[in-house]
DNA sequence: CCAAAAGTGTTGACCGTACACCCATGA
DNA sequence: TCATGGGTGTACGGTCAACACTTTTGG
């Protein structure tokens, strides 16, 4: 209980998590197919309320980790919805995030026993409540992020090869590059450190693979470097 | 009361609003010396707890009129914070929300009556709790979006000149702009009708008047046009 | 030896930036 | 007449976008 403020009306808060995956050459996001009732068997983002005494960054992360099992994942808030009749079951103001996470990471056993799974974002299900204008706002902040910042890497596998990194972009903005000039650009930055390996798997010529430098990227931004991809 | 969600922990919602204004060439802030307990006689910025049944955008400019008499003010939800000890009066979540408005229009009495001043943004007295980091992220918002969005008018008189334009650009960014490149862009979107007056407040000569026109922007949108102003 | 993906450079168009002088007018 | 701010055009350099062929290798 607050000493100062006792009296005025107290609201649930939630937190519902958006999260992204790339895979197989789809970005995808992670749903829940709801096990308990209200809406049980309809699909909904991941979410749960705030404890007290919890931040809401906290929150986010500890739904984000009872579901993939994975912590230090990237999350950001993206906005909160409040309306009234948002949630037909009682007035819950919930806090949206956005999670960005390796595919090859996550906690198979959990997420499905969880009832999660992965759609591929050209493909999304009806969701509940108003759970899909906050993807649609997710998509959005990710495709304006993505050009102005490194945050494609927190899709990708700590090593990945360029036409990877080109196949990435080209699944968040939904259309396709010519890679010269995103291999110039991108390789431009200095941003990438080249490994003498080579990855096999996609083509018999195989494709050598690359790792984002994060000190490098600090050190030059701090001097006044802009991460900038046009797509 | 909630009929599925009864147990849950419940919190405080407040909003707080960055409220700001162009004026005499500079960017300022709307605040307040606080006129009650705690930390009465510290500034802050404008705020008010959300009432049940309240949309958290209706609240926000719930209190924004209450301030300034004025309705139908630019205002754009910015972030929550919801640390557990932001407000040390006991747990309080904000939802920070920034407004933009045209000094010429609010009213003086009501602003004045609630202990409030205008600051300009180089000039900023120190705020309570954590309301200097959402101002920054207002400030920054604003930066942002004001190259990508036409919002530099919500803060301008219906009618302006392209000297009080620039100027207001020029305060955003803390910048001075080349006038030549700046009227050459602006004016080359076509977005601005030009009147047959001018302004003759500022020099002899005087400079012509113009308005944005609004429709003729939402008609460039919907064909593909992408404001952009880059300073 | 062939199919399939990886890798590589050049050119033209456009846009951003730098830059200096004349005009209108009130005092 | 002069001081003050309003108004105008050009040229250079850098960046984006379009475009086609060679290399490697497993099957």
């Amino acid at each position: 209980m607050s000493r100062y403020y006792p009296q005025e009306d107290r609201q649930l808060l939630a937190v519902d998590c958006i999260i992204f995956g790339f895979d197989h050459g789809q970005l995808k996001l992670l749903l829940l197919k709801r096990n308990f009732e209200p809406d049980k068997g309809k699909w909904s983002l991941a979410g749960g309320f705030l404890n007290k005494s919890e931040s809401l960054d906290a929150a986010a992360g500890r739904v984000l980790n009872q579901l993939t099992g994975l912590r230090d994942v990237f999350l950001e808030q993206l906005r909160v919805y409040g309306e009234p009749e948002r949630d037909p079951g009682g007035r819950v103001v919930s806090v949206a995030y956005f999670a960005l996470l390796k595919v090859e990471d996550y906690n198979e056993d959990l997420v499905y026993g969880n009832g999660a799974h992965w759609q591929a974002i050209e493909n999304i299900p009806d969701l509940l409540y108003d759970h899909r204008v906050m993807v649609d706002k997710a998509l959005r902040r990710l495709r304006r992020k993505a050009k102005t910042q490194p945050i494609g890497f927190e899709l990708l596998p700590e090593s990945f090869t360029l036409p990877q990194l080109q196949s990435l972009y080209e699944a968040i903005y939904q259309k396709e590059l010519d890679k010269r000039n995103f291999r110039k650009k991108i390789l431009s930055m200095d941003l990438l450190d080249k490994l003498t390996e080579k990855d096999k798997s996609a083509s018999k010529k195989g494709a050598f693979l690359y790792q984002f430098n994060q000190s490098k990227y600090e050190e030059l931004v701090a001097k006044g470097f802009y991460f900038s991809l046009d797509v």
